[in-house]
DNA sequence: GCCAACGTTGGC
DNA sequence: GCCAACGTTGGC
């Protein structure tokens, strides 16, 4: 199994949003290829962080892939071809307590997350490491 | 296929 | 609100 995390905008689609929705989002709307082939990487079952960007900058929750790689239903065929794609994801857990970008920053293990590292990637891969340290930190 | 220009993301 | 970083687009 691999660990991932997804990044939202809380002003658009939170933590919140994808608790009271209580079943499968699809995580549409990502227009960029490494994003993209991460999601394509993904296996059901699979779990993620769910971090909210700009507004809060914290990891809130663990979320789980429900449904593998399918075309994105808000994005347009490119020459009559499937470009991008996303997963359905689901709420699992909240954290206890977030984690914040500037707690992970200051954590000497977690230097080398694609959070610190890639900070615009919006769907990112996580070790299992990182996984950990981060869900300890979070309270779980 | 390269690379400059442009647009967007996201932290500060 | 600014600006740095970086990914994508499009001309050549």
């Amino acid at each position: 199994m691999a660990y991932w995390l997804f990044k939202s905008e809380p002003d658009v689609f939170s933590w919140d949003d994808l608790v009271a929705k209580g079943a499968p989002e699809e995580w549409h709307g990502v227009r960029a290829f490494a994003a993209r082939n991460n999601m394509r990487a993904m296996k059901i079952g699979d779990l993620g962080f769910y971090y909210h960007s700009n507004i809060g900058k914290e990891i809130v929750g663990i979320c789980k892939v429900v449904a593998e790689a399918h075309p994105d239903s808000t994005a347009e065929l490119k020459n009559g071809k499937v470009v991008w794609e996303c997963v359905d994801v689901e709420a699992v857990e909240p954290f206890k307590r977030p984690v914040t970008l500037e707690e992970i920053k200051r954590t000497e293990e977690l230097a080398d997350m694609a959070l610190v590292k890639q900070s615009r990637l919006s769907v990112q891969p996580v070790t299992e490491a990182e996984w950990k340290i981060v869900c300890r930190m979070g309270g779980l």
